[in-house]
DNA sequence: ATCATTATGAACCGTTTGGTTCATGGACGC
DNA sequence: GCGTCCATGAACCAAACGGTTCATAATGAT
């Protein structure tokens, strides 16, 4: 809501997504903050993507983010728009990068799938994939959040796989190997051996060649 | 915790895992139970599958269940105690039949893949995968139950690999269709068509097929 | 019918939750 | 230095949470 005080606009309430809050542009200046969105966004992924939304609490936020309640709920509407807005700029970071350096083909394939043993300890898996598990109780944007990141996913595989020859339709063994991406993700969460996991992507890349 | 009185031998307080609730073996008959152990656990888990641990709530176990708390917590030491026993019925419950089904082959994996429909619009995906994102929030026996049911699963598969001819080692395909598994189940909780998760599963018997 | 014994359900409890309010602090324009 | 305006953080709030207690209901044994 913006309101008008003594014939200036001000800003007041959560700032639109677009908005570098650090920007003044209307009225004289306030008090400067201390955070900026974006760096709010990257330390919240890791507690979300470890924790999941329903077991993360605004505590786990604050002392993550370095942000109070109030901060945080001046830049965002509740704790479901924070969550939303970090699965949105995670999915748009990732992944495409790798699948569009050259030369594209099954080498770009097995370092995506690398990808999926996350970061270390307490970012396990991918951010994404561990969210298809609360889709039920989160609105339908977050579905189309994961939905479209999956569909530019699924067309770089595509590429890449056209790139290299093979027998049978290049967007049915990228179909299998975003499933199994996915699988994989999802399995990471168990503290199994790295060992297995490597030996997981070993089998898929050895079974893909072969096509 | 038992304790002796007028010379007779009484249970209280909550029962061991293994004991029939409904069974009175000492003492004189007291008010009969409604419900029982496997029947609470059996409407606990369409709950557990659906919302995952920490979005539901004991309300929500009372009234699927249509037990009152004091007679969960009679039953079970705490909601997670619940948790772990719901998953461990469904994981013993789930799978085994149809990989043991004659004659072992591909026809048995297509069905076992199948499973991962899930049983409606409630329960999607597989219980079991679905557990694996909260993980990070439950005991270590939570992980044990899935590891355990996911070696028995591999074994299984392997046989029914191993009654095929494939040039691949078995373990080896064996381990990527059950990643490939894992990564169906924990997708279906995305509301995609199911003509997407029909194609997916063809996909992969293709692949699975030619090797 | 009475007693002993157990299951039941509603009331209750302390804690934690997501979210709001408000007095204070601090930076800028003048 | 003063006034204006905004960010800040702690206090605050109602609701919901997991879990417990206890009077009561319901059964079998006698």
């Amino acid at each position: 809501m913006n309101r008008l005080v003594h014939g200036r606009i001000y800003c007041s309430g959560p700032l639109a997504a677009g908005n570098r809050s650090v920007f003044y542009c209307w009225g004289s200046m306030g008090r400067p903050k201390k955070f900026n969105r974006e760096g709010v966004l990257d330390r919240a992924i890791p507690v979300f993507w470890k924790q999941g939304f329903a077991d993360t609490t605004v505590q786990h936020l604050e002392q993550a983010t370095g942000v109070n309640k109030s901060g945080l709920y001046s830049e965002f509407k509740d704790k479901e728009d924070l969550f939303l807005a970090s699965l949105e700029r995670y999915a748009q970071t990732r992944g495409a990068e790798i699948l569009t350096a050259q030369p594209l083909g099954w080498g770009n394939i097995e370092r995506f799938l690398r990808l999926g043993f996350g970061c270390d300890d307490d970012q396990r898996g991918c951010f994404a994939v561990n969210s298809m598990r609360e889709l039920a109780g989160l609105p339908a944007e977050a579905q189309e959040i994961i939905s479209s990141a999956q569909q530019k996913l699924t067309r770089l595989l595509i590429k890449n796989i056209e790139a290299e020859e093979s027998r049978l339709d290049a967007s049915m063994i990228a179909d299998v190997v975003l499933t199994f991406f996915h699988g994989f993700c999802i399995a990471q969460n168990l503290k199994s051996g790295k060992a297995s996991s490597e030996r997981k992507i070993k089998n898929l890349m050895q079974v893909v060649r072969k096509l």
